[in-house]
This record gives structure tokens, C-alpha cells and sequence, in this order.
DNA sequence: TCGATAATTCGAAACATGTCGAAAAGTCGA
DNA sequence: TCGACTTTTCGACATGTTTCGAATTATCGA
């Protein structure tokens, strides 16, 4: 579990990851529009990081479990493991539980 | 919000958010059972930490806002603050949306 | 006021993280 | 196969984090 803080505790990885969830989250859920994912270097493109840098960040988050990588030709198409995203939202439902008004 | 993130993700720390979470879920809310809350040394007990290294970590959570810390004499009262939790939970909602099924 | 208890601050050491550029590896189209 | 494009790996360096022990501060009871 604070593999997957730490992981979203770098500001710009969490942006990287805040893109990822706002460019998927048109109303596609993740297993019917499988398709169009952005690719590393997408996700990369506002952080002014070295593209090493970015590929280095992208592994992290994969490493936690908050994203998937998938080679598609030349490309690493990114997506939402929505199944850890789950899992949080079990974790922190259950802590905030005794003090819900 | 990433310094959320980033004081959970040292697993002491987590630990011992966890704990003060636990201690205090006995369905007792916050707010109507304000007394008897755990102090630093008591919260760092398990940790096998120095004292010191323990005061840092109740400061890294403090100053994340999840929790708040209160003189009570010799003792610092440790209490988790809600307003927090319920931010991240939204921050999560909101994530998860998307991929709800 | 003194001693005991609880907590913080400080300096230092070990370790981890973030970042870059250069080089290498994977993939595709010509 | 060659070159262009995308991504990863590597080594290096700067910065940040974790941890400790010692010293200091805060509070209370005797």
C-alpha cells in the first residue's frame, strides 16, 4: 500500500497519472474503448522532464500497479489499472467510515 | 495532495496512521469523543524506532494535514483529522468514477 | 525548585530518489 | 537493410529521506 503512495507522491507523476485519468474518463470505461491510450511520450509532454526521466516515472507507476504498459508497435500505450484505483478507494472508504457525518 | 501521498508512503508512517486510525474507530466519532487519544510515544510503540525519528514522522503527518497533534500537558494528543480523509476520498471518488462497473 | 516524563531539535551518517545525457534496443516504413 | 521514431537502460550527480544519539525544551508532582 505505500508503494502506491509513494508512487503518487512525486508531483509529477502524479500529473502524469491525474492526465492519464482525465484523458480516459469521457465516459469510455477502460475495457470497452480499449483503444486509444496515449503513449509515454504523450503523457510526458507538459512536465519539461528528459524522456528518460518520464520513462523512469512511467515504470514507477507501473511498478505500483496504478497503470498498465502495453507496446503497440513503435508506442508504450498507458492506461488506468482500474483495480488498484479499487482497492484505494476500499482502503480509504474503510478509514473514513468512523467519522462519516 | 502529492504531500498527502508522500507521508503515506513511508510504511512506518503508514503504520502508524493505521493504528491511529484503529484506536479510534471503535465508533466513536471525533467529534463527540474528543478525550482519550493516543500520544506520540504511545503511537510510535510498535515502530521500534527512536523517539526522535517517531517525532519527525508525527510531524511529516501533521504537516500533510492528516492528522493534528495538541499539547495536553507532558502528553502531544495525536487525533486524526477527518477533513483530510474526506479529501482524499473525493480525490479517489472522482478517479474512479470513470471505471465504475 | 528538582527530578521524572514526554517531546522536540540538532547534527551527522546512510540510504533512496529525481534528474540528466549518452547509448542501446525495439519497431516500422521506404 | 537503413533511417526515423519511441522507449528503455546506464552511469553520474545533486538532492531528499530515514534514522540515530545527544542535547534541549516543556510540563507536572513532590
Amino acid at each position: 500500500m505505500s508503494a502506491i503512495f509513494g508512487a503518487l507522491s512525486n508531483p509529477n507523476r502524479l500529473q502524469i497519472f491525474l492526465r492519464l485519468i482525465a484523458c480516459c474518463s469521457e465516459g469510455d470505461s477502460w475495457l470497452t474503448e480499449p483503444e486509444p491510450c496515449p503513449c509515454v511520450s504523450e503523457l510526458g509532454e507538459d512536465t519539461g522532464l528528459a524522456m528518460s526521466t518520464i520513462s523512469h516515472h512511467m515504470k514507477e507507476l507501473s511498478r505500483a500497479g496504478l497503470i498498465r504498459m502495453d507496446r503497440n508497435g513503435q508506442k508504450v500505450e498507458c492506461r488506468i489499472d482500474p483495480s488498484t484505483l479499487e482497492k484505494i478507494n476500499v482502503f480509504f472508504g474503510g478509514c473514513c467510515k468512523p467519522w462519516k457525518k
